[in-house]
DNA sequence: CGATTCATTGAGAGGCTTCAATCAGCGTGG
DNA sequence: CCACGCTGATTGAAGCCTCTCAATGAATCG
C-alpha cells in the first residue's frame, strides 16, 4: 500500500491544531517519507494498530464501512494532522488517500513508550484525543438535527477554516475530495449535495468560476453562509442556564460521551 | 444544582466495561454520595470541567444544544460509568439525570495526577477514552444512513446490553428514559419513535405489556431485532481482510484502485 | 474519437416531519 | 371524591425534504 519512501529531506509542515505540537511532530521527524496517490488505502478497519501516522501532504478521508455497501465517512486528515491515536489495539477505520498523500510512520509501541514517559507529550496526546473527540461530537450533532443545506455550508466552512485561501482571491479555497466524498461525510447523496451546490450557487452564497475546477470554491457572501452553517455550529460561548428541562434556547456547543 | 450528600453506604455497582476498572473506580471509593432527581444537571455544556464523576445508580442523559432551540442527546451513561475524562478545560456537554442519581466526584486536578502518576491507571482511561470513541463513531454510523427502524432497533439492543433483564424474563428489560429522550438521540422526532415502536410491536419483535408501563420492553423475536439493528452495527468480528482493495464485502462503490 | 469518470439535472416516490387531536396516568384542589 | 390540568405517548393527515432511478453534460485518457 505503500508506494515510494525516501529518507528526510523534510520541510515545513503545518501545525493546525496547537501550536505546541511541535513536540509531538519531533517523534515523526527521523522517519521516512512515505507517498500514497489517491484512493490508496493507508490501512483498513479491523487492521492490527501498529502505527501512528503524520500527515505532512495532502488530505486523507477516514472510513467505515456498512453492511449494505455504504459507506460512512468520519473525518478527513489535513497536514499537521496525526491519526492512530484513539484506539485499541485495532484501526476503528480505514484511512484512504483523497489525493496523493505523504506520510510519516511510527511504530505504536515506540509512540506509545515515548509518550507514557515524557510528561511534556502526554498532554499534547491528550489535547489531541479531546479535539477528535470534540469534532466527533460537532458531527453528531450536524448529523442529527440539520438540513441538507445547513450540513454543506457547515462543512464549506471548516473545510475553508481546514485549507485556507488559495490563490490571490482570500475568499477563494479548493475542496480536495469530490461530491461523493461530501455526500458521504455529510450523511447525503452525490444527487443532493450538487443540488445544494447549485442552490447555494443561484443564491450568490458561493461561486465557482470554471466547470472544470469544480473544486475552487469562493465565498461570496460569507455572512450568508455562516448563518446558514450556525444552526448546527457550537458556539463558543455557552448559553447554559435553567436546570429546569423544558426551556431549552440558542445553541451553542456540543456534547457527546459514552459509557 | 446538587440535591443531598451523604457518605459512604456504598454498595456494588457495575462494571460493564471492563472487570479491571477498579483501579479507577477506586479513586472515588472515600467520596461522598450525591443524589440528583430526574430532569436537574450535573453539569453544563461548556462549564469548567472542575470534576471527574462516577456513576453509582440511576442514568445520566449527555446532551448539547443547537441554534433552533432543539437538542441533541450523544449518550447515555449508566451505573459504572465515568464521566468527563476526554475533555479539554470546559465540558463539552451538559449532563442531566433521566432518572434519580447517584454519583461521586473527584476533582479533575487530583484525578490527572493521580494518573498521570500512576502507570496501572494510565491505559485505564486510555482505554475509557477508546470506547468512547468508538461509541461516537458508532453513533455517527447510525446517524448518517440509517432508517428509523433500523435506529430504533439497533438502540433497544444495546439498551438491553446496556441494563440487563428486569424482573423473571430475560427477555424483559426497563427502557430508563423516555420518548423524547430516545428521539433526540436517535436524531427523530418524538412522533416517529412512538410510530416505530408500534410498528415492531405489530411485527412481533417486541413487546409491551401494560399501557401505563411503557417502559418495560419485552424482546419477543431476538432474532429479527438483531437483523433489523444489524443494518448499521458495527461487527465486532472484524471483517478486516486483505490489504488489498477490490474487494470489501458488501460494499459498492468506491473502490479503491491503484496500488 | 470512444470510453470512463465525475458532476449536474429532472421526475417520481417514499420516509420522516409537522401540525393537530386524542388518550391514559397522575397530581392538585375544590 | 371527582373534576381539572399537566405530562407523556399515541395516532392521523398533509407536506416537504431527500432518496432513487435515469438521462445528460463536461473533462480526462488511451
Amino acid at each position: 500500500m505503500l508506494i515510494t519512501t525516501h529518507t528526510g529531506n523534510a520541510n515545513i509542515v503545518n501545525l493546525p491544531r496547537a501550536p505546541d505540537n511541535i513536540g509531538l511532530h519531533g517523534l515523526f521527524r527521523k522517519q521516512a517519507h512515505e507517498h500514497l496517490t489517491g484512493g490508496r488505502s493507508l490501512f483498513f478497519e479491523g487492521d492490527e494498530a501498529a502505527y501512528v501516522f503524520e500527515v505532512l501532504e495532502g488530505v486523507l478521508r477516514i472510513l467505515r464501512m456498512v453492511a449494505d455497501g455504504r459507506r460512512v465517512i468520519t473525518g478527513f486528515l489535513y497536514p499537521g494532522d496525526i491519526v492512530g491515536l484513539s484506539l485499541g489495539g485495532r484501526y476503528l477505520y480505514s484511512a484512504e488517500a483523497v489525493s496523493t498523500v505523504t506520510v510519516r510512520r511510527v511504530a505504536r509501541r515506540q509512540f506509545d513508550f515515548v509518550v507514557a514517559n515524557n510528561d511534556r507529550l502526554r498532554p499534547q496526546v491528550f489535547a489531541l484525543v479531546s479535539d477528535e473527540m470534540a469534532a466527533a461530537q460537532a458531527q453528531m450533532v450536524l448529523l442529527s438535527c440539520k438540513s441538507a443545506e445547513e450540513r454543506l455550508c457547515s462543512f464549506l466552512l471548516s473545510t475553508f477554516r481546514q485549507v485556507g485561501p488559495c490563490g490571490q482571491d482570500p475568499a477563494t479555497f479548493e475542496l480536495p475530495m469530490g461530491r461523493g466524498d461530501i455526500a458521504d461525510y455529510l450523511g447525503l447523496t452525490i444527487e443532493t449535495v450538487s443540488r445544494t451546490f447549485t442552490k447555494l450557487i443561484a443564491r450568490g452564497i458561493i461561486r465557482i468560476d470554471s466547470i472544470s475546477a469544480r473544486h475552487k470554491i469562493t465565498i461570496t457572501r460569507p455572512g450568508k453562509l455562516a448563518q446558514f452553517a450556525g444552526g448546527c455550529e457550537d458556539h463558543e460561548d455557552a448559553p447554559r442556564l435553567s436546570s429546569v428541562r423544558g426551556g431549552r434556547q440558542g445553541c451553542s456547543t456540543h456534547a457527546d460521551r459514552q459509557w
